[in-house]
DNA sequence: TACCTTTTCAACGGTATGCGAATTAAATAG
DNA sequence: CTATTTAATTCGCATACCGTTGAAAAGGTA
């Protein structure tokens, strides 16, 4: 256990102030007082701190004045975007998507890569990821020297603390220290985390849970993922490692255990298809998700009934998960969402049966189709939180 | 978020040391310095605080001095078991189990009440628990006066923050608020706390988890129960609500939904069994489950198949909460053990099958098949935990 | 234009914390 | 009886928070 000393105390009030700062747009010091219960004295000192760090800035321009203008303006604060850059990126099994945001998460540049490196081994990954950082990297107009960290988001078990991919379907080997790998490369601090956990933190910070403390994400994409955030905190399971949705197991058929990956993973629903033509092509391109939307419209039965199946073991793990957390929301994600209303209903209707009635009505759930781009961002924000953490405690007393 | 005081530093070294304390029997200051990371000078000035309070006391006799014997010898601290007293209870279907325990977790008396409580009316369950209540505090010498607080664990889905039960097999009605009735029939702090999260941290204070930081506890009884120890404290999950492990789905068969609960409850598993003779007399009176013991070794062939069905559903469901929480430790308690070999064998069986293979080896299950008393202490447990934390912040400063 | 009101924010003193160095305390070895 | 060793306390210092006070900045009013 950390021992309790001032200056634990100081970056605990610092980061609560700072996050404050963040969330709350531009706010003057008084308002952060009132929501942080610190006192204004506390509020200037440390204000005045992150001032002289170059964390924040004052705002004096456009500064739109209450209708009750009397007394002495207050001055907004906001965080200062080129206080840090880091750069985020979702790396799939067929695209890799780069961004790079400043201090506040803005994204200045981003790049996709639409290739596919499964199976690739892991140097030729490396290659490709360090290629595409460095490239996005210089099209925001900076050089990696200027970027703070970088924060790869893949999907698998991934143990977060330590770095090391534990499995993941796109490294054929397990077990694989990519923190150490691409830190090396790139010369820059790299961290690397679960997707599902990056895009989780993403909804909390720019998207659909910035008002809730506690919330599920759900990720149906190749591998199904899962992040739950827990008193504004990302909960990772013991020993750091992220979870693996898709090793759930659902049921104990004739020929042995049915785990949800096998009825809900992306090429299981994809690959009931004839493996010919057109279709086979772009699911080969990472483009079979959309090529099968248009095949449901077109009434193909066959997918329509995989998706159907897919929907209803998704609903039932939904139901468990809820059962287990209690979260007032579940956020969906990912690209089979786009395989549309019959994958969606069977999932509605099948999570409405299998949650248990004492929880109904206690989870929302909310289907989200954002772009990779927000999957990067929430990787860059990753980032930033770490930053938030760790470096300016070592900045010393404020003076 | 908590504001970050000279206060707040202090409560929690405060409450480091004092833990420390609990779990380290009888320490001298020294290696509570070098366990908490704190100086030697804020452990002195800390325990003479505590000293103060009454809560810990200076070992003179015995001093059991080590080979190397120079210098001026450690003064040995512990828990002062007078320092508070707290009942503890375990309330199950058919039997009251109460416990009293001194400020260590020391039982000073118990007492059982083997007695069918569920589906009474709210009053009579009420009326029956206050009576054990008080029995039990005069067998211990004591007062009620003299208790500082009561915690009742009891099956179902509890919402620990507020003191409401949500549901459980015992009550008739849901959303019952048993700690307010209790509390004022008392006159006595009453906190209400699922069974499973009480025993589960028995097994981290006195039982099978004491090393570890994180773990998982299944609870099988008459109701299914989950207890996650994280980060050395128990995880609630939003709004702090308990979980109810019966809730699972693990399949959906022709007829609907199947739940954990229709597979391995304890009343499915022995309903089976024609309710007629000595066994229905048996279950009737709460020892169902020895005599089905008895008849297993009969070779009682549908008691056994459905202990087999009942083993299998559980380890499945076990595997999905490894994949869940990753837990280097899964200990299974509860009345279901009793079926023996039959039940374990194909629950261990099972949850080799259904734990993804990324994570074999990463849990180890442990049976555990402690009596009722360990239980009511682990609710004894739960109120120390409370007092630690609470009342003696407002102490002031130590001088 | 000069003065007053209102509000923000920095400066000062008070009290709490924890830490490091020096000091006292208690026991053994010679 | 003295020297040595280890334990625990005391003292002084740095930091953090908080409450109060007073200066600064803007608008309103005579």
């Amino acid at each position: 256990m950390k021992t309790a000393d001032p200056e634990l105390m100081r970056a605990i009030n610092r980061l609560n102030v700072l996050d404050t700062i963040r969330r709350h747009g531009p706010i003057s010091r008084v308002e952060i007082s009132e929501r942080t219960q610190l006192s204004t004295t506390t509020v200037s000192a440390i204000t005045a701190s992150l001032l002289d760090d170059g964390l924040i800035l004052p705002r004096h321009e456009g500064d739109i004045r209450n209708e009750a203008a009397r007394g002495r303006p207050r001055v907004m604060l906001e965080l200062n975007p080129d206080a840090a850059r880091v750069v985020g990126a979702k790396i799939a099994a067929n695209r890799l998507v780069f961004v790079v945001t400043d201090f506040r998460g803005d994204m200045l540049s981003k790049l996709t890569l639409p290739i596919r490196i499964d199976r690739q081994p892991i140097g030729v990954i490396a290659d490709l990821v360090e290629d595409g950082v460095r490239r996005c990297v210089v099209d925001a107009g900076l050089s990696l020297e200027e970027v703070d960290t970088v924060c790869l988001g893949l999907p698998g078990v991934i143990e977060h603390r330590t770095g090391h991919i534990r499995s993941s379907p796109i490294f054929r080997d397990t077990n694989v220290d990519f923190a150490s790998e691409m830190t090396a490369r790139l010369n820059t601090p790299t961290i690397v985390e679960s997707d599902a956990h990056a895009i989780t933190l993403a909804h909390h910070w720019f998207g659909k849970a910035r008002d809730l403390e506690d919330m599920v994400l759900i990720s149906l994409e190749q591998t199904l993922g899962l992040g739950v955030l827990h008193d504004n905190q990302l909960f990772r399971g013991a020993g750091g490692l992220s979870h693996n949705l898709g090793d759930l197991v659902l049921g104990m058929g004739a020929r042995g255990i049915v785990r949800l990956s096998s009825q809900a993973g992306e090429s299981e629903i994809l690959g009931e298809q004839p493996a010919s033509g057109r279709f086979a092509e772009a699911i080969r391109l990472g483009r079979g998700m959309a090529h099968a939307q248009a095949l449901i419209k077109a009434e193909d039965n066959t997918l329509i009934s995989a998706a159907i199946r897919a929907g209803e073991a998704v609903g039932v793990a939904i139901a468990n998960i809820v059962t287990l957390f209690a979260p007032p929301r579940v956020i969906l994600v990912g690209s089979s969402l786009a395989l549309g209303e019959p994958f969606l209903d069977s999932l509605r209707n099948a999570y409405a049966l299998a949650v248990p009635p004492s929880l109904k009505g206690v989870a929302e759930l909310v289907f989200d189709d954002s772009t990779d781009d927000f999957w990067a961002q929430g990787a860059a924000a990753v980032a930033l939180y770490e930053l938030y953490e760790s470096p300016w405690n070592t900045t010393g007393p404020a003076f």
